[in-house]
DNA sequence: TTGTAGGCGTTATCAA
DNA sequence: TTGATAACGCCTACAA
């Protein structure tokens, strides 16, 4: 091995020339002013000894990083990833490196990496995945995101606009307020609802909305088809568990009183359902209808497919990243974003 | 707005001491020797001034940062997304910070992105994706590998040991060697492939493990049962839709010559497989068993539940980071993983 | 135990 | 157009 690191400096004796120039040569400095003839000489110099600058310290030299924090609860999640990809994308755009952070729901370690990112002087901060209604935690995330914008760091939201920065939300109201329309339409008139968490803000807005939609056509919920579950597969499974066991939902189809048409506040949810039923000898969508929310890709191809609400994840993800990026404005932009209903097989003409 | 940042001499100068101690008491150094007392002292004046350590300044004062790189070919997809969560678990235990890159498979973006980690003088690197046979693209990266790694940088990869570094080896022939005999034993007699792209070496492994697990059994496929195709949902689609089209499969069932089983090399195809014969009419798992590999999490409860080979995603995203950050040894290491074949409903006993 | 001072690799200011 | 040289913010021998 040589010389551990090869340096600018390095490059500038190698060539014959100042440090400055060197510098200059290499990354066009703003003032581009240097004779052709040097820069060959530099450029040669550096390929010759295999120059590769520090970023680090240029980091540290320009006073601007290029890094971009990326928060979201969990990668592996369908719908995470595809936000995370359109993220991706929009940082290469902008020249920036993403880093991620996968923090499995847990407040603290959110906060923890918004100062880790407040040490990489990172550009920007984005944060994926509904709130809780939890008000502790939210403040002190809102604080943590104030901090690090007063600091000069740029912010952004996807989700509920409580964090005090630029927020994607998405029109989760809106939308299911749609789909309640459009299976009532259907012709479905006994709904239950796996509702997700019962602190889950995104959860309760879907709830909301849904609830919305069917009340202005006269239809109303009894509590007890609304069920709290987790916000995942396994969450949809049990819920769907509690209203078979509940006989809410039961085999041969819908009876007098009994549900007619399942709503789950997502998809994966919506897939833990249908494999419930399917246990229980319950058919979907003959004995009971079902929908879900996100239009994840990876389940496009379920059968029956999924009647859902689709939302552009990827371009969220982008909108975001441009969001966070963009000069800050006094007051917080929300920008919001439309979900399209999608019916498929999961839900058929009821006669 | 106050000064605009501020550094360690500005929380020394507040608690009274010098740089030296400021930034032994913030960080425990080495030699831990700083009285209580100042330390507390110094602990309140960092605390007072909100101060945040510049984690540039000290990477470079360190001379050694603390971010780990990772290169998946697509994070949208659930095989990558779940090897990430893997992957930046591990590096949050080792106090790293993963800095993601998205490829979409572009041989010039790794590179890129090598050289990109190389300049944040990134601590390692991980690739993940199976490679090509393009033996320029791969000559390239290893090169660009070594010369990381002759810089003191770890790397590892997940696929196949030809990039010159320590390598997480997925057992393909052996798993869907594996698979062939049990889908033998099952009753299947004729099979198809749906076999990825021909340059695709992941791919080929499979397609070879599951001929030759075949032949063992004194059975053959013919070249016309093997059709190559994308690495993805839709390549499974139209890959299915060829087999179709030529007559190799078809609905109502498999008699006299016709394809009785496909087998798709990765499970999204094999998702997509699904899609295009139920489209055509053909059911499964009446008229044709289908099986996948990967055992993508998301797509557990499809109907009928997919046949395939189960691979631990996450755990091989932990234990290619932990090659990748242990000490390099004179011969790349190489670690094979096994998979584990699932029969489920898509590939039910035949007569 | 604490402080002084040099260095990490670049950029940027200011003369020349 | 080029070249010294001072930052940038922190760590760490070395000295006191």
């Amino acid at each position: 091995m040589s010389r551990m690191t090869v340096t600018l400096s390095d490059v500038a004796r190698e060539a014959g020339v100042s440090l400055a120039t060197a510098s200059r040569a290499i990354n066009g400095s703003a003032n581009r002013t240097v004779r052709p003839e040097l820069r060959e000489k530099v450029l040669a110099a550096a390929q010759r000894l295999k120059y590769s600058p520090d970023a680090n310290a240029q980091a540290m030299a320009r006073g601007r990083t290029t890094a971009l924090g990326l928060i979201v609860h969990d990668i592996a999640d369908p719908y995470f990833s595809t936000i995370a990809s359109g993220v991706t994308a929009a940082a290469e755009r902008a020249g920036l490196v993403v880093t991620l952070a996968s923090t499995d729901r847990d407040p603290e370690r959110e906060l923890a990496f918004v100062d880790l990112m407040q040490r990489q002087r990172a550009r920007a901060i984005i944060v994926a995945g509904g709130r809780s209604d939890d008000a502790e935690a939210n403040a002190a995330l809102t604080e943590a995101l104030a901090e690090y914008r007063s600091r000069g760091g740029g912010a952004a939201v996807i989700g509920q606009a409580l964090l005090g920065v630029d927020t994607v939300t998405i029109e989760n109201e809106a939308s299911t307020s749609e789909l309640a329309s459009r299976l009532h339409a259907l012709g479905y008139r006994r709904f239950a609802i796996l509702a997700g968490p019962e602190g889950h803000l995104t959860a309760r807005a879907r709830l909301t909305g849904f609830r919305d939609g069917l009340a202005a056509h006269g239809v109303s919920i009894a509590d007890e088809d609304v069920v709290h579950c987790a916000f995942t597969r396994d969450g949809g499974f049990e819920g769907m568990q509690e209203l078979l066991s509940r006989g809410r939902v039961r085999p041969g189809g819908a009876r007098d009183g009994h549900v007619d048409a399942v709503f789950a506040v997502n998809d994966v949810m919506a897939v833990g359902a249908m494999a419930a039923a399917r246990t229980a000898g319950v058919t979907v969508p003959d004995d009971v209808g079902i929908a879900g929310f996100d239009d994840i890709i990876t389940l496009r191809d379920i059968t029956p497919s999924l009647t859902t609400i689709r939302l552009p994840l990827a371009d969220i993800g982008s909108l975001v990243t441009e969001l966070a990026l963009s000069p800050a404005k006094p007051e917080p932009r929300v920008v919001p974003v439309d979900g399209e209903v999608i019916v498929r097989d999961s839900t058929p003409r009821r006669d």
